[in-house]
DNA sequence: CAGAAGCGCCAC
DNA sequence: AAACGTGGCGCTTCTG
């Protein structure tokens, strides 16, 4: 970790959220004042504040009082309103610089250790029902992907970051499953469907797609896959892209999409009406159910768990030739290896990784080409 | 007072 | 009947 830079990020993270705080605050008690025109209020300026900002029970009575129809304070639901009431987006500003300066900014540098001045964490081989790594203390697994904090994330001197990930993964090992053909000649050439879809949605040339709007796209597809609904997908793209869907509009989409990928349409009736209470991924791996599984949990089960076979099984085979090169496999994070290499070596061992990563991923994938993006990077946002 | 539960949100 | 999934973590509130 960049420990400076680090601070650096830490301290402008504070003032913000001190600036937010306050919005956000005049925005309740002004609103409160019109409404209630409580005694209270007079107290305005004491030290002690009246309403806890962090408490989503206070939060939510608050808005009520103020005439906001909700029933909670998730995102999901204060996103829907945002543009109608000003407060409420000063509610979602603040909580969004209150995660990360919480959960990163100030808890990271805690795990700074005192002699190796890294960050050590606890990596669990079996950490989750399909099989996949999980990570805590901290959790590496769940930095933000902004620049800003991923920037902070830097190899020791002499050396530097290999970034191994796989192109649309679980995309690609639904195609083998499913054996669906339009999406195994999607990828035979080489397309991108992250970009197809965002494309689709927004009614935008596939070209002009933005980071952005693909990293989006992956909750559409990958929700499609594992059975979102209607609802669910209307409400996804109201929230991300801000694209207004009615209910027949998503059920459209919905329905084009199947006609599309009519391989996965068919995967999914099977499953879905299999009543198994049990499944493998392609390596033989089994999760049991006590009852019988919600069919979302058995769609997924098979792909991410397949997912976890194909990086577990690259991690198994180039751990040899990394150990005698003395290259440190020093994270991963679900399809991501992460390397930190010497300087010298490090053309030759990003194209070791690039080449191990792939022929793990055709040990259990042969209708479908793998794909995977390899960086040679100085710090983590480079990848 | 400690620990569990609930909420909300970060990542893949 | 309808349903994206897999996690970890920080805070507040509840429970005992
Ligand atoms: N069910 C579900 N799975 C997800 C979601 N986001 C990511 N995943 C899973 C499926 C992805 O293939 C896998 C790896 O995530 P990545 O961010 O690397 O995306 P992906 O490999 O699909 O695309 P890429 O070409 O690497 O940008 O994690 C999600 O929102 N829902
Ligand atoms: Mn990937
Ligand atoms: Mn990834």
């Amino acid at each position: 970790l960049h420990n400076k830079k680090w601070e650096k990020l830490t301290e402008e993270l504070e003032k913000n959220q001190n600036d937010l705080a306050a919005t956000l605050q005049q925005k309740l008690y002004e609103g409160l004042k019109r409404t209630l025109q409580l005694p209270f209020m007079e107290n305005l300026n004491t030290e002690k504040p009246l309403l806890n900002l962090d408490s989503p029970k206070q939060m939510l009575e608050a808005l009520q009082q103020l005439g906001i129809p909700l029933k909670s304070t998730s995102h999901e639901e204060l996103s829907q309103l945002s543009r109608q009431f000003p407060v409420i987006q000063a509610l979602i500003d603040y909580r969004k610089v209150t995660k990360v300066l919480q959960s990163f900014a100030s808890a990271l540098p805690k795990y700074i250790h005192p002699i190796t001045n890294r960050i050590h964490p606890d990596y669990w081989q079996i950490g989750t029902a399909t099989g996949r790594f999980s990570c805590r203390n901290p959790n590496l697994q769940q930095i933000p992907r902004d620049q800003v904090f991923r920037e902070c994330f830097i190899p020791s001197e002499g050396n530097l970051l290999i970034i191994g990930d796989y192109s649309q993964i679980e995309l690609r090992v639904a195609a083998e499953i499913s054996h669906d053909q339009r999406m195994i000649d999607a990828f035979q050439q080489n397309q991108d469907i992250h970009c197809l879809t965002a494309s689709l949605l927004i009614g935008k040339d596939i070209n002009k797609v933005t980071k952005e709007e693909r990293q989006a796209a992956k909750a559409v597809n990958f929700g499609l896959l594992y059975a979102m609904g209607a609802r669910g997908l209307q409400l996804y793209a109201q929230n991300s892209y801000g694209v207004e869907m009615t209910n027949q509009q998503a059920v459209d989409f919905r329905q084009r999409f199947f006609e599309v990928y009519q391989g996965i349409a068919s995967w999914q009736k099977e499953l879905g009406t299999s009543r198994l209470k049990e499944i493998r991924t392609l390596n033989g791996r089994l999760r049991i159910w006590e009852d019988r599984p919600k069919i979302t949990e058995l769609f997924n089960t098979p792909i991410q768990g397949t997912a976890a076979d194909i990086m577990k099984q690259a991690m198994a085979m180039s751990f040899p030739y990394l150990n005698r090169n003395n290259v440190h496999l020093i994270g991963t994070v679900h399809d991501e290896i992460l390397l930190e290499s010497p300087q010298e070596k490090a053309q030759e061992i990003s194209d070791f990784l690039k080449e191990t990563m792939i022929k793990a991923g055709k040990k259990f994938i042969q209708q479908v080409p793998i794909e995977v993006d390899i960086a040679i990077a100085t710090n983590w946002s480079e990848k």
